[in-house]
DNA sequence: CATGCAGCTTGACTTACATCAATGCGTCTA
DNA sequence: TAGACGCATTGATGTAAGTCAAGCTGCATG
């Protein structure tokens, strides 16, 4: 628990006073300019655990930053089971693969209580051809997005997989300044496996082998990493050497 | 050979006479605009099989536009072997993952001989803080590239994964204007197999089975796909149904 | 407090695919 | 036109991880 995301953070606050400005779209944005950016940002009620947020082939209208908590986005495969393209934390956007189509393309869900600031993609458009800093800094988040996702096809063992899903988290914890050794996972055994394709009693198994081997320490989705180069090395250092 | 992607092509070509440009970069362009764009754009000749076009870890400067052939794009895991992160075909680009951490991600190399155009991306993003609906198109294809590599990562048999490489492939090149069921691959067994996170001989056995069960037809890299509706069956429809 | 239920763990068994190894085929060079 | 080299094919064998099935744990609900 001593890691917590915030679950409800003060909801309603503007970009130039919210501590995420420093990861989220605000990055290199010139103060007088911000007021522009919150004059578009429309905060939303908290979501509730597992509440949808956008549903896939909806009509694409807002892209989302995390507030608090944690969403995941799910895609329909054809075959009908779904599958976990990735999770947001604070700070982070989604639904950013809709552009291209002008639909969402993947569903949105919360993960305990979070929130969300949701931002009109066409006026995001329009702002950010005025502020160079903004187009600059929405360019940079969609090229991060692309790394993420080439990242993660790389041909790994499913231990590999595992911890560098745990290590990718713990950095991304660190650099909201939370601690990088003590994490609330949020979610499921379920969908740890379904992201990193796998079976759950896999990722079971190897939560395991990684207590027993000293690397950490879990109970349900409380994490303690232990042992962090163990963990790296572990990784093929794939992540955050 | 019937629809091998011209190898070489008008080379010097400008924007508003490019026949990419209903694809690429220009897509809702104004006519009154191109020149613009292309006084930013710089021709190079051609590239030679094999020859790398940037390195990875070099200092981000441009991105590419694939003016004709094929150029593959290499990331080098962290223990020492090599993953192929994607084929790009004309009015294609690359190099865009490279923007987030300014220096590049992947080597990119050509597939027989190839060019390209390049874009100093300083001059590309301060363009299209000029002009809007390159700004537009530009994000497009940002998004388009989150996911293609989204779903990519989904949960397949060796055997849907080539299916679904080969169809995207087929669609790609159809719209391009080339032939969707005669193929030619450009690359050997091996970076198909590198790319699908499997081993050439699997890739061998299955394009075996896949023409025994008449689907199609190859031989060395030239294919053609007998079977289009089988074939999409067996891919689980994932790509283009 | 008992009951249920969802999620997690653990074990036994199966399998798809990788690996290893040998052979075949095409193209380039001398 | 012989040799050699790279790539593709084919077969035999091994193994990581999936599947199936049973039991466990702990939170939620009446």
């Amino acid at each position: 628990m001593s890691n917590a995301i915030p679950t409800a953070s003060p909801s309603f606050l503007k970009c130039g006073q919210c501590s995420l400005g420093k990861l989220c779209l605000p990055v290199g944005l010139d103060p007088k300019d911000m007021n522009q950016l919150e004059d578009i940002v429309e905060s939303q009620t908290p979501y509730k655990d597992q509440q949808k947020v956008y549903q896939a082939s909806q009509a694409f209208e807002r892209i989302y930053a995390v507030k608090s908590g944690m969403f995941k986005t799910v895609v329909n495969s054809s075959n009908g089971n779904e599958h976990i393209v990735g999770f947001h934390l604070p700070g982070e956007l989604f639904g950013l693969d809709a552009i291209y189509p002008q639909k969402y393309v993947s569903s949105a869900y919360s993960l305990g209580t979070s929130s969300v600031c949701a931002i009109n993609y066409q006026d995001l458009e329009a702002l950010a051809g005025k502020l160079p800093s903004l187009q600059k800094q929405l360019m940079s988040l969609m090229s991060k997005e692309v790394h993420t996702s080439n990242a993660q096809s790389l041909e790994q063992t499913a231990e590999q997989k595992l911890a560098t899903f745990i290590l990718t988290l713990s950095s991304r914890y660190k650099q909201r300044g939370y601690s990088d050794t003590r994490i609330n996972l949020m979610m499921p055994r379920r969908d740890i496996a379904n992201h990193l394709n796998m079976a759950a009693e896999t990722v079971s198994r190897l939560f395991k082998r990684f207590q027993t081997s000293g690397l950490l320490d879990i109970k349900r989705t409380e994490l303690e990493i232990i042992d962090m180069e163990a963990l790296k090395a572990l990784a093929g250092c794939a992540s955050a050497c």
